[in-house]
DNA sequence: TTAAATTATTAAGCATACTTAAATTAAAAT
DNA sequence: ATTTTAATTTAAGTATGCTTAATAATTTAA
């Protein structure tokens, strides 16, 4: 294939599939900033191309192919995160947006050897799970956001979205990262804003800032 | 701007200059493989856009502007094949094709860190120079093509061209690599191949080969 | 210095990936 | 069950970056 804007609408369906494995076109149209119509238009390709299915008026599938392209792209992505951070130190609300543009431009070999030289990485800085080269996940804890736990409950942050860059880079500077134990201490039903404690320093966040950061369910 | 197409045909004007710092449409054309008429076309665009200038029939030159982002871009090229060949271990004959897609993908930012990682460079693999940031290029010993050394001579190999992958891949078989050591024995007038001696060995290369492999000039 | 060859430009057309507007279908609300 | 709203599709149009064919200008050779 070999195409920028493939390679994305790929990514979206297979990341937003409901649990029938199917989606709609708006959800894509939104994730990607464009109009449903031009979503009609890339789904005919798409699956002209082999890689959905795609009947009118219906939920959008992945073929097998489409499926095992759009995994790849993810293991692409994450793996260009952990390098970037891990390797050449780039903090991890600047890696997203750099692995977006990489991810379309490298080849398998290069994926590969990245891997290798990071040891075959499990999860990227965001707590993301990265596809084995076979496109095995690897198993990842149940979570919940963090903007569901009661008051007074305690828990572990395993995952956050890596979507913007602004979000993380606050959350950084309030000690939140991964494996970061949360405490909530109040939540205010008027708007669902709650106070939290990270290292025993209380923190009062929003509402949309608790549902992109995900903690253990035990 | 952002566009690979552009920045493509940027980085050939630069490099194909000539002493007067010009250059003809149809050698844009041959070394992107298109035609004259999609030359001519793209020249107007990026004449509105600043970066070349163009008029009808003369030789094209770059605009200030177009010659910084042209050498940025040359700059981007070979720290990706420094990176690749030294960090990632990508054989010297694999790195430019990704370097070319690699180019087109990265922040300023990642290049600066890459650049420092690697303590800042001052040639690429294939003993290209590489600018800095602020645009300056290293001295490059005056060097000219293997082809054109006497029997009997010898001389340090410091640059090769390195745009084909079966060239590099051949003469890194036969021993050849930069500060090698070349003697040529014997040079025959039908065809101009050449008998060279690496490491007390004998070989026959062709003209060809032998234009794309460059000496130190003494 | 004229003729021939080469190079450059214009013109018309194509594929890609979008857009907005209008029409159609499906889903949700009453 | 009917109406209203929302989602989807179709249609028409745009910008980009190419193509080939025809034409024009320049360069080279005779
Ligand atoms: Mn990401
Ligand atoms: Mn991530
Ligand atoms: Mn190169
Ligand atoms: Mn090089």
């Amino acid at each position: 294939m070999k195409n920028i804007s493939k390679e994305d609408y790929l990514s979206v369906i297979f990341k937003n599939l409901n649990y029938d494995g199917e989606i709609k076109p708006n959800i894509i149209a939104a994730k990607l900033s464009i109009s449903n119509a031009a979503v009609t238009d890339m789904l005919k390709k798409l699956a002209k191309d082999g890689f959905v299915v795609y009947k009118r008026y219906k939920g959008i599938q992945l073929t097998e192919e489409g499926e095992s392209y759009a995994r790849n792209m993810v293991r692409r992505h994450r793996i260009w995160e952990v390098f970037l951070n891990q390797v050449v130190g780039m903090p991890w609300d600047k890696v997203h947006d750099e692995a977006n543009r990489l991810e379309h431009s490298s080849s398998d070999d290069l994926i590969d050897r990245l891997e290798v030289m990071l040891d075959y990485p499990e999860y990227d800085p965001h707590g993301d799970p990265i596809p084995s080269k076979e496109g095995k996940l690897p198993k990842i804890k149940k979570h919940r956001p963090l903007s569901e736990l009661k008051e007074n409950e305690t828990s572990t942050v395993i995952r956050v979205n890596d979507f913007d860059e602004s979000f993380l880079k606050y959350i950084s500077k309030i000690g939140i990262k991964l494996k970061e134990k949360i405490t909530v201490k109040e939540r205010r039903t008027f708007d669902k804003s709650m106070e939290i404690l990270i290292n025993g320093k209380p923190w009062n966040i929003s509402n949309k800032l608790a549902q992109n950061i995900f903690v253990e369910m035990k």
